[in-house]
DNA sequence: TTTGAATGTTAGCAGCGTAAACATAGTATA
DNA sequence: TATACTATGTTTACGCTGCTAACATTCAAA
């Protein structure tokens, strides 16, 4: 076993986002991440000048995972309509935000100053644009103040369903969202088309 | 100074009130609220099991507050439309949400597991019949199921809206959104209004 | 070959949630 | 009124945490 490691800091961004998945962000030290990639505890201060920092790294790794996925699922069938596409993209929000809702959770962590960390607010910002994209697609000639309420209204929409799917207010809302993801496929179409009668 | 304080438990939770709308309830400490009592650190334990179980009491109270304000909010002027109704109790939601936004984090933190607090659980449930109250007066006959939905769609957008108010993802957003709750309230209208267009 | 930077380890600090043992005050009972 | 019990406070201590400082090793450039 060689002293220097070599790859250390992408490891320790892996053994992080292993132990969030798992654990949660809020049950997941520093020291933890450093055994799991068996090091000492206090090698992760050669890579990450805080804990936060280290947080933020995989924080921009998930925003990134999601903009690849928002862009596969529109991208994935061509001949869809823009609703359909829009549809299908919404799908793939939620999805991602409850097949790794502890990586979302610390994505949207007040703990991580995302101000602090201008690679992470770009990559939360790519993510954003595919939502853009989609609503000009949507309604051609829009214009940019309006697509930005709209994109708001959306992505406030899925980012608090994700949110609220998990609170169980009411035992029948949960119920029907159910704990699958195909339950919350069926049932998320048709939330998404009957909303949008009111 | 007497030995018993006499009213501990209720001064607890208001210490913890005053130290999370101050430094977020990330950063706060059994210690320190047990200190802004004027007790000892493990004081605390003779009236709440733990840590948790004091931030969940803190919890309910918002949640009890929030509901306080959308009932006012709604009843202030009984003339208004349904339509009205529904935008002043969501503008309500929202500033109530910037207001304190610290202690409504700390409301929907994954880290108090609302169903090990029933008490918290009702509180919750309290604010979103309000919510059910309105959508069933705009909506009149409205069966239950579809009821939930809408009811999960505005909540779910007022909800992620206040998330995504503090992300700042686009600066243009940043500016519209503003900090002041004057600007919030009037770019909130026309959101409201407008994305019911689509 | 030597020197310095990069990258690892060990030791130690203060703060945290929590449990156990102990102290004091208030209350019910004899 | 004396005594015992219970409620509610304090002190002490444990293991965990993020982080710093001092030291060790390796690698790369002069």
């Amino acid at each position: 076993m060689k002293y220097h490691h070599g790859n250390l800091k992408e490891e320790l961004i892996t053994s992080a986002c292993k132990i969030c998945e798992i654990d949660g962000h809020e049950n997941m030290s520093l020291r933890s991440i450093a055994k799991e990639a068996n090091v000492s505890q206090t090698a992760p201060y050669r890579h990450f000048k805080t804990k936060e920092s280290l947080l933020a790294e995989v924080s921009k790794l998930g925003f990134d995972e999601l903009t690849d996925r928002l862009n596969q699922s529109v991208a994935v069938n061509k001949k869809l309509s823009s609703a359909d596409k829009f549809l299908e993209m919404a799908l793939a929000y939620i999805e991602f935000g409850r097949e790794k809702r502890m990586i979302y959770d610390l994505m949207h962590s007040p703990s991580i100053k995302k101000g602090d960390f201008p690679a992470l607010l770009n990559a939360a910002a790519g993510a954003f644009d595919v939502l853009v994209t989609i609503v000009m697609e949507l309604h051609p000639g829009i214009d940019a103040e309006r697509c930005n309420q709209i994109c708001m209204k959306h992505w406030a929409m899925m980012h608090g369903l994700i949110g609220l799917l998990d609170i169980k207010i009411d035992p029948k809302i949960e119920s029907k969202a159910g704990d699958a993801m195909s339950l919350v496929k069926k049932d998320l179409r048709s939330f998404l088309v009957e909303s949008n009668n009111f």
